[in-house]
DNA sequence: TAGATAGGCAAGTGTAGGCTTGCCTGTTGT
DNA sequence: ACAACAGGCAAGCCTACACTTGCCTATCTA
């Protein structure tokens, strides 16, 4: 499962995710020019690989493979079971 | 407010937030102690001090300090706050 | 008052992680 | 078939960060 606490440290993998929420599926390139226009990161394509690839292993991302196209899925259920670690016995 | 996540990104500040979930408002040296006994963390007191500090930066503990010694609450209204950023429109 | 206790400050070290660079493998379209 | 496209791999760089070391301040107790 790897650490999904260490995912989502970094601020640039937090935005991958938000822009999956607003529009879940997209492929590498799709990510990054979106994170350019629209959030204003000027990182490279490997750089959003390899966020990807820390994203997949903490069980965040799901990838599927459809020919040359890799299109990049969320799943939030990893946050969810993270959630009550903490903060089970309160009711606020 | 500081970074909540980069804060709970490191296994041994979760480890103290399980050790004041389980019983809040410990010293420095308790903390210490304790980790070493049931966790099995040889960590060092300044180590755990400079824990403390980023928690207590990123909101997640507050410490009151009487006499000599200073007691150290979790609060985890600011992990309540983050985990719903990806997880709001979902309802499992 | 002297020593023990609880904690703080600051500089130094070593490693992990984010990013780049360069090249390589498949897939699609003309 | 060949060029453009989507993505992957691996080595190197550089900064952030976890941890140590050494010394310091403040509070309590004998």
């Amino acid at each position: 499962m790897g650490d999904v606490f260490k995912a989502l440290a970094d601020p640039t993998r937090r935005t991958i995710l938000d822009e999956l929420v607003e529009r879940d599926g997209q492929t590498l390139f799709e990510i990054c020019s979106r994170l350019a226009m629209k959030h204003g990161l000027s990182s490279s394509r490997q750089a959003i690989s390899q966020h990807l690839a820390v994203l997949e292993d903490a069980g965040l991302v799901r990838a599927r493979r459809e020919g040359r196209y890799k299109f990049h899925h969320i799943d939030t259920r990893p946050i969810r079971e993270l959630l009550g670690r903490w903060t089970q016995p309160e009711e606020p």
